[in-house]
DNA sequence: GCCGCTATTGGACCTTGGGCCAACAAAGGC
DNA sequence: GCCTTTGTTGGCCCAAGGTCCAATAGCGGC
């Protein structure tokens, strides 16, 4: 069913559970993974995720929380999104959970379409924002390989700056600015301004360099 | 502290707490309306929010239920975030309740910084909302005052098409496609491609018109 | 029928962007 | 000292964009 070999996480303390929710994962068609700890999650898991991936991750657990878990998988390389169960959760977790930017938090005992559909909607989430990192490191690559000015000059352009105002605001002459300007184009893969313009916003890149330079 | 005055809604149905929460709110400087149902609030508040606003909702009410009022809050012009409160909550709802954007989900008792908190922070974000929301049906009122060939050409534009390109593809001579370009750039209120690719972004306006013309 | 809006086209002219070839200078690595 | 990288500049030419002018044609409304 779906178009790459997914994997779901499954973090729970209780061996049991993780053994059932493997099985569960697999009758679906997706590969499973089982860690007893958030701990052993992370010892193991620390190869930026290259395939769909999602976890499923138990509320309470002795050592570090799922919330915790959940916190420091933000900020790891392979952060994927995060589906709670708990047995006894309370509503200031669920709170914490979904503001953490949890697919849903699921309390014991749960519906096992529930639980599918959730997984669903995780990996669903997780294959948009790797094609959208893809695109976002493949741009950010490109950027890195233009010198200090290039990026310089970038940042005018995008603002739709004539190269005589950029020209202006830099000091150089006018060919000077046709020159990098060129060289942008050319480094950044694109062949007119407006397609510059859509992918530095894709990066989040604003002239604020060239906002600095003139206050 | 704030910079405009701020309007709180409360809707419970128990009229002591939409009383003592509007104590609370008053004396933190906003404005407080009590409303003692869903059904109530959303018969007096009609009129699209012109101000910072949010409101604070009771899970539990006879009648629509909070997570009903805030799903229908959605699709209304007086759209503003919303904070649930609940003495007797479950997690289902207040995974749904997040998932629909709320800013949070207290639990009875709470206290009453934790509340005034997410009151700060829902009018934050709806003052953020407002702002783009401005922004955007300003961009839309210009879009809505181009002709049709215009918004056309404005498409192919943004894709940065050349002149000729564009003539090819409209079957027309490239000095038409100069005369529709110029009244773009000019109904638009923009100075130059760059900004004209900026400002579709905000309203998502994608050349979606253009592609179908192709197939 | 006249008016206004829209789309279309033409011409002349200027400005701007982009390509191509060449050159020089400062900085850093071998 | 030589080489590469980077930033800088020059000239030349062409393509493209922008701005004036003016004109024609269809279409709906008064």
């Amino acid at each position: 069913m779906s178009p790459e070999p997914a994997t779901v996480f499954i973090v729970d303390d209780d061996f049991s559970v993780c053994r059932s929710l493997a099985r569960l994962v697999r009758q679906a068609g997706l590969r499973a993974e089982t860690f007893g700890s958030a701990e052993e999650f992370l010892r193991l898991q620390t190869d930026p995720l290259t395939r769909p991936a999602c976890a499923v991750v138990d509320l309470h657990m002795p050592g570090l929380s799922g919330i915790e878990l959940q916190k420091r998988l933000c900020d790891s390389p392979a952060a994927c999104p995060v589906i709670f169960i708990s047995g006894n959760g309370d509503i200031p977790s669920t709170v914490q959970a979904m503001r953490q930017g949890a697919v849903t938090f699921l309390t014991k005992p749960f519906d096992t379409t529930e639980l599918l559909h959730a997984i669903e909607e995780a990996l669903r989430k997780h294959r948009a924002s790797m094609v959208a990192d893809h695109r976002a490191s493949a741009i950010l690559a490109r950027v890195n390989d233009l010198t200090e000015r290039e990026i310089e000059v970038m940042a005018w352009i995008i603002t739709g700056a004539l190269n005589k105002q950029i020209a202006a605001e830099l000091n150089i002459v006018e060919k000077t600015v046709k020159v990098h300007r060129a060289r942008v184009l050319e480094k950044m893969q694109v062949s007119s301004v407006a397609e510059l313009v859509r992918v530095c916003a894709v990066v989040n890149f604003a002239p604020a360099k060239a906002a600095e330079r003139k206050a």
